[in-house]
DNA sequence: CCATATATGCTCATGTTGAGCATTAGGAAA
DNA sequence: TTTCCTAATGCTCAACATGAGCATATATGG
């Protein structure tokens, strides 16, 4: 009742998920220290110098990359004991204390020039192979992953934990269907069962993934970083469905089916041209530039740009990003499934 | 690049937002000061006595209000300053000094008794009285609200300003259809326009919420509370539609018409009877369990309970709640208009 | 038996979604 | 030029989902 304790101060570390869609990739903006780790941007929040947390944010990365961020979005704190110690460096004098990590989503139109900043761009892919079913499910998930998940069940301690492991593998990796954005769940998950390097790192604990490097398991990363960007690639997929959150990774003009690319590199799985078209155009999404553009080969393709509903919804910096009426249907889809979603978050853009 | 700079440290908040429906109102667990002020159990983060903010979090809410909590999940994380500072008095030695809540959701089937603790369950409606469209749209709303909001666009500076601020009320106030889930956009709006108590707190300014108590701008809560029960509402109801969590707001067992209302608490706004029992229905989402019950008047109704699928779901702990396959659209609705979601979220049960 | 209040069953028009066929328009090869 | 190849585009269809509302069933209280 009386809350009169000793107040403990924590020191809290702001990590951005930088994301463009490159060449068809998706990619996230890395730093990769001496002994070739790869860490997400990121730096102290001092609340002396900085407003808010983005306005902290923004200048870490500039400061690290050179880079001005656009559009940017808070994604999750992560508070947690022995997920960010062993790589947090950042510190001086902050050795073996806790720290807090906001974690941030960054999207921006095209991968600026880093080079200098010992930045690079990596398909995030290489992370989470597991992730990419653009072209079919990926081997490593049924060859690799599951088998030592379901390896990882057998060797519960009890049939009760068994059957827990069990269901929540079924439930991460879609026993029926594949969910894109539980991309966090996967991780987590393979971090509990120790698959990823990150996991043996962390525990000490012997598992398969000290010998896989960047292998089925994917690469790993720094800190928690991994982990944050698992959070952002699920909270970007579910956003991408609800949200024109793509016209923010996208130029000014495009065609339908390069903005189809971008989506489908994001979401991890491909799309049936004829009614992606049909739904973005009907959908008031884009509108006609006039102007054609000539593949290498086969039909020129019509130019659009965002329409002008969007580009005003884009522009309302500061503000959540604007849907129309959405139908209430409870609670779940036509599966009868139930869908992961989230109430309003807010963005905010430079 | 180098990142040695000093570390500062900060106080961490934790806040929870308890909510239950009772008697066909949704409720959130409050506790009033001597003032008369409402707040949310909350409490400082201490990283060397929990291992997560949630251990924290439920200790504190327990110590408070001798709740436990069950299912709960991290909201945001507000770091500005200047809205938590003039009524977060929890600590001893921090005055002054920048605060940052963790704000987190915490549901229930039924609202414990806390009268002990100082507690009370308090219809959520009080402190956004705009969010209610169960009888229709709330004339505070179009009698006070929007035309002081009004007011508000028309005093902007410039041109330009006044446009992005007339954009903002209509995104967030609905201007082509209100979106529940907008709950944030809309405090936020009304702080920002000096419409509620808090702004006029914070900011000293002098705006006509100084008269208002808990008039059409609703209760004020202390610190930056209220702001997270926006995102708190706005979370849920984004969340009902594709997650069964209503059954976290339900008992064991019940009638389709007692958990239509709960949702319809939640969501603020009424639903089509038939239909909601043909989604429930036809979802799989609950079962009959061959029990009815005598309406005061009426023909009696079937019991039900969630279905053994909703029920496993539920029972993932330490997983988020899972859902089906839900078909991918993009990136907008019917409407052609576009809706908020976000990625996985985690939430754990005790 | 009648009036009243729900619960519950069903129908219907409309809109959406997932698939796929057919046609069109450039460049390159024959 | 004519023929191929490759994409872009236009359209059709069946299955299903959604929003509304009519009709019936089963209680309770005169």
């Amino acid at each position: 009742m009386t809350a009169a304790e000793p107040i403990a101060r924590v020191a809290i570390g702001l990590n951005a998920v930088v994301a463009v869609v490159d060449d068809g990739r998706p990619k996230v903006l890395c730093r990769c220290d001496e002994d070739g780790v790869f860490s997400l941007p990121y730096g102290p929040f001092d609340p002396a110098r900085h407003r808010t947390f983005e306005i902290g944010l923004r200048e870490w990365v500039t400061r690290q990359t050179q880079i001005d961020l656009g559009y940017i979005e808070q994604l999750y704190t992560f508070g947690d004991e022995g997920r960010e110690a062993p790589a947090a460096a950042f510190q001086e004098g902050a050795g073996g204390e806790r720290i807090v990590s906001v974690g941030y989503l960054a999207l921006a139109p095209e991968p600026a020039d880093v080079s200098a900043a010992r930045g690079q761009w990596r398909d995030w892919y290489d992370f989470f192979p597991w992730e990419d079913w653009r072209a079919g499910e990926p081997t490593a998930l049924s060859e690799r992953v599951l088998p030592r998940l379901a390896e990882w069940a057998a060797r519960a301690s009890d049939e009760a934990e068994r059957a827990a492991r069990a269901r929540r593998i079924d439930l991460a990796f879609g026993a029926d269907g594949w969910e894109e954005e539980r991309a966090l769940d996967r991780y987590e998950l393979m971090y509990e069962a120790d698959l990823v390097a990150e996991a043996v790192r962390d525990r000490g604990s012997d598992g398969p993934a000290r010998a896989e490097g960047a292998g089925p398991a994917g690469a790993p990363m720094a800190s928690d970083h991994r982990r944050i960007l698992a959070t952002a690639v699920g909270r970007l997929r579910g956003k991408l469905k609800y949200r024109p959150v793509v016209f923010r990774v996208t130029p000014p003009e495009f065609t339908l089916l390069d903005l189809q690319r971008r989506v489908e590199a994001l979401i991890g799985f491909s799309l049936h041209k004829q009614n992606f078209r049909r739904n973005v155009e009907t959908g008031g999404f884009v509108e006609r530039t006039g102007a054609s553009e000539r593949p290498p080969s086969g039909r020129p393709a019509a130019v659009f740009r965002a329409s002008d509903r969007v580009r005003k919804e884009l522009a309302a910096a500061g503000l959540t990003i604007p849907r129309l009426r959405r139908r209430a249907r409870f609670f779940g889809d036509d599966d009868g499934g139930m869908t992961d979603a989230a109430g309003s978050d807010s963005a905010t853009v430079a």
